[in-house]
DNA sequence: AGCACTAGAATCGTAGGACAATTTCGGTAT
DNA sequence: ATACCGAAATTGTCCTACGATTCTAGTGCT
């Protein structure tokens, strides 16, 4: 028997495009009934947080509608959602699976990655007038810290997540929000947590620096610590690389 | 239990990913039959291109699904992927409308844009000796000039399309690649072109610098005149929020 | 044994019909 | 004109079905 449990995170109240993976509304308000195709979609994603999936894992159609005891329409919306987010790979007539990313791809990303948040310090930084969104921020990178760096968990990528989502939130601009949410730094990290360890050490003093620098409003100082903060990760991981395929 | 293969270091088989709006094949050969979801998607995009659909125009199931022959599901799957990419609004229990972007959207669409063509154009100097990436991207520039600026023509948009497509191509990131597509920038070009008019002049020179700084490798200077392409699509918009609400 | 080949099973992509829930529209009463 | 109400339109989902493609495993040949 399938264990899903039910919903535990917020979820977005008033846009009207939808967004399943929206940020928690600060109310804590009502949790409508999600539509079955979001369920999928959240849980599918909830799944790589907790562990529960693993890259390169098959997505059944006809398993999925059983577990979620919905019909194949909503499970393949969903799917191709994933898809589109870059969750899974859609491969013609052969099905989803979880994404499996090269050690290439996670590079590729984080320097994307590295841009979008490096421009989000700077444009929060521009608005550090904006005191709820700072007071979110401050509140999201206290909340990282209490964590481990050395032990991984699900909530401990949540609060990370948390935290950018802030930043770009502060940021005020639509398309970075958007594609933030396309680049999916938690699947990097579900895949690479173990070469990603080293660069987790500097950790608490990056984010307090970018908090610091958003706060004073000193946007490029914002932005070099952000690139700074997302640099060691990808030095991290060009390490490797070097030291895999010294070629 | 997993049936997991290989991790971080291993070369996972390269899977192809399916690609609707992908860039197309150099060669002429087969056109293969289009699968029915994504022949609406391509059409939808194609539609925007010819000036066919309007931002903020409906698109009903039933009339899709007469439209193309097709019955509802691939027609759904459609919308929920031009939604994923940003080309539709979907509003729930109200169907899909094109999007429509309001100036902010814009400026914000483009901020980001100029930060990715950057970065495109960067890494593109970088790998200066693909020469036939190099090559690509001059016959890209080169099919560019050919239309009059003042006439704008889903032909032109396309050009300009492959001009940005050959210059990440050669960028050679695939999660920059991934984010491009989903900016979109015929969206803003197509909403707003009127307003973009002034800016186009500098459109040739524009160009010809940026392949001239990827040519030489030079990547500071080609990212440089690559922002500053956007960076005056930018201040054409900008400008005219400052006339219509000088609040 | 090892390998090519083929039949069957699994799975996907799509069709088509049905129905409740919600939104939109048109007409009627105030 | 405005408010209200019921009909029509539209979406979200379920179900069943079937050809096409891929995967699996067993058969037969060298």
């Amino acid at each position: 028997m399938k264990t899903q449990q039910n919903d535990a995170g917020g979820d977005a109240g008033k846009v009207q495009v939808q967004d399943p993976l929206g940020e928690q509304a600060p109310e804590p308000v009502a949790s409508k009934p999600l539509s079955p195709r979001d369920r999928v979609i959240q849980d599918v994603v909830r799944g790589l947080y907790e562990g529960r999936l693993e890259p390169g894992q098959r997505l059944v159609e006809a398993q999925l509608t059983e577990q979620y005891g919905i019909s194949r329409g909503p499970v393949r919306e969903a799917l191709n959602r994933l898809a589109a987010m870059g969750v899974v790979d859609l491969l013609p007539q052969r099905g989803a699976l979880i994404r499996i990313l090269t050690l290439k791809d996670a590079i590729d990303s984080l320097q994307v990655v590295q841009g979008l948040v490096g421009m989000s310090a700077r444009l929060a930084a521009e608005h550090s007038s904006d005191d709820e969104g700072l007071e979110r921020l401050q509140h999201a990178a206290a909340d990282i810290m209490r964590f481990d760096p050395a032990s991984p968990s699900a909530d401990h990528a949540k609060a990370r997540d948390a935290f950018y989502s802030a930043l770009t939130a502060m940021a005020d601009n639509a398309a970075l929000r958007r594609v933030m949410m396309q680049v999916h730094i938690h699947l990097i990290r579900v895949q690479f947590r173990s070469l990603l360890r080293t660069a987790d050490r500097r950790r608490h003093r990056d984010y307090t620096d970018i908090v610091e620098a958003v706060a004073a409003g000193n946007s490029s100082r914002a932005e070099r610590a952000a690139r700074a903060h997302i640099g060691r990760s990808i030095s991290a991981l060009e390490a490797f690389r070097a030291a895999e395929k010294p070629a």
